[in-house]
DNA sequence: TTGCATTTTGGGAGCGCTCCCAAGAATTTT
DNA sequence: AAAATTCTTGGGAGCGCTCCCAAAATGCAA
């Protein structure tokens, strides 16, 4: 009834036996742990690299209370946003960060609300997963109470909506908008609108907050009539974009590349050039904003290295016992194509992989 | 030194005093074994909700020597293409599924070579998952004979290069890219080419052996010029189409979404309009393809099912005993949009939500 | 009522590892 | 050269569960 159990499987005892010494050294050796002569060590070790021996990992779990997992944990509501490529990116960086520490990855999509229960009361039990890394949440979901009271060592993909104890990982997203915008009015543009996220998420939140900063900053007062709040989609960037038009503004900040390429999708249905007509600038750079047509100019947001740092920090968290909450916040670049209209000579920028 | 076991864990044992029976029944409880006398099960049942307890997934390992886990494997060679939404919306198909059977997804990225001889060794070992869903492989890898040969249970996602005993899941990428070029010779396109995937995996040869049918069953000779080999990429796409365009052809089939849209680029620089002078079709129905310019006619595969249904046969292999190898290819559907000039008037379709 | 078959329950053993403690070996000190 | 100290090593116990077997409880027929 065991599937392919046929040889007898390697334990901890016969790889000692092989060895001439006993489980507990091989333990050690296993573990690199110092106390062991060097020659047992060697000895020891050549049995272990010849005959392939890996310790298991339920064993080993029970016994140290400690899974060696992390999980990911997305949630239901960017469930939409999920196949953009922000999360595939985000999710190279874990992987290669999570394999980097040795520990193992696992993924829990929330697809329904009844899911999102059971897993998250199996999640805080603390024993399948040693710590969680979470994608940002919008606000007023219960999980990040629940995680902070459950001791479950979290990192956050983003920063909190309401502030928290809790470590995360955040981009300089006010900056960032701040800047874009800025360079916009640098540009001469004067009616500058702005796509936001949606407004219970602090990247939506933060965003705006960068785009008012920069029209503050130049003295020009807020038409609310130029903020349209979206939901970070292609769909979502069209309609905005259609809704903003009756308004005639020179510029639209999108908060986010896929809605800009909407925004870009519906400024060419209704016959206005770019940027000729209206400037545009995203957020994210994510891959296909430079072949976009015209190529986009962007606020690149390092993503890749986002998930490392989150995987560094909870591995720090899991290795020295839970000290005071973290954070970190990535700086964001601006990144100048045509879509802006401040370039207009420069060619389609190839460099696609250079990013971190 | 124990982080956050202030309250001493809840085990069977302990379950097992306060509904005053022992260990044994509990776990049958648990396990749903049916023979507990129902009123001792439903006293049992009531502890285990009103304590919230939940088994210990290590000692539960240990004991039964299964894992629960499922692994997702993603090589190498595929990373370049992680961007894309494939793999994300393959990923929501499998996580779902692995919810519903409750199992537990991890996800394996390889990122150096290095790193794929040691996840591989340590994944064979057997005690790491139970089960494995392999994303398809180039020709020569050798990961597919090292599966076969350790008994590990897997599911390709994509048909082996080799004809292998091992279940996969694969869609009709001969009969789709048939369809699709097909559809643009009844259109009377005359001069059609190909962009084709990498011809070092079966998902590129059969599309091309598709593209070829579809020729030879309309008489025409294949013009090798015509069919040029790409790497599925919007980049590649676009390098290909360029290529093309010296040998005059009046339609191209893209063996892949992301390549059409490079393709599609390629046209507008070089002042080609699509569909008048050169048709297009894709294939993949990614989400972008109906929002593209103009929207991308492209053959439709169900990838959301195809991990549903990959899942499923790998929790049937595992519950039911290593039986004969099974494999499913699901069908694709020509979605016809403007790209292709067959549908001059139709606008935009919306429903990029409505598909499986 | 007794005897037998059948359900239901309890407890021992063991899954493979880590941790602790004590025993033994090696090293240093006097 | 013996004693004190330190470094290595081995073995027991236990992590929390499942599985098996035997004991207890129940059901049924005679």
């Amino acid at each position: 009834m065991q599937r392919g159990r046929n040889v007898s499987k390697l334990t901890l005892q016969k790889v000692a036996e092989l060895a001439g010494v006993s489980r507990s050294t091989v333990s050690r050796v296993v573990n690199h742990h110092p106390s062991v002569k060097p020659a047992v060590r060697q000895r020891v070790q050549k049995v272990i690299d010849e005959t392939g021996y890996h310790p298991d990992p339920a064993a080993r779990s029970l016994a140290n209370q400690r899974s060696g997992i992390i999980g990911l944990v997305i949630p239901r509501v960017f469930q939409s946003l999920f196949t953009d490529p922000y999360y595939p990116r985000l999710m190279q960086g874990i992987s290669q960060a999570c394999n980097t520490h040795n520990y193992i990855l696992s993924l829990f999509l929330f697809h329904t609300e009844d899911e999102e229960q059971k897993l998250t009361a199996k999640l805080l039990r603390q024993q399948l997963v040693d710590g969680i890394i979470l994608s940002a949440l919008p606000a007023g979901d219960p999980l990040v109470p629940q995680l902070i009271g459950s001791q479950m060592p979290t990192v956050m993909i983003g920063r909190p909506l309401e502030a928290q104890a809790i470590s995360y990982v955040d981009v300089s997203n006010v900056d960032g908008a701040d800047e874009a915008v800025a360079h916009l009015l640098k540009l001469g543009r004067q009616r500058i609108a702005t796509i936001t996220g949606p407004l219970n998420t602090t990247v939506g939140l933060d965003r705006r907050q960068g785009y008012r900063n920069a029209l503050r900053n130049d003295d020009i007062a807020v038409d609310e009539a130029l903020i349209v709040e979206s939901d970070f989609t292609e769909a979502g960037g069209y309609q905005a974009a259609r809704q903003l038009l009756e308004h005639r503004p020179d510029a639209i900040f999108a908060a986010s590349d896929p809605m800009a390429m909407g925004a870009l999708r519906a400024l060419r249905d209704a016959g206005r050039r770019v940027p000729d007509d209206i400037a545009i600038i995203g957020f994210d750079d994510l891959p296909f904003a430079a072949t976009a047509h015209p190529p986009l100019t962007t606020v690149r947001q390092p993503i890749l290295r986002q998930g490392i740092t989150a995987v560094e920090m909870l591995t720090d968290l899991l290795e020295s016992g839970l000290r005071p909450t973290r954070q970190f916040t990535a700086p964001t670049e601006l990144v100048i194509r045509q879509s802006c209209g401040a370039n207009p000579k420069t060619h389609v920028d190839i460099d696609v992989n250079v990013r971190l």
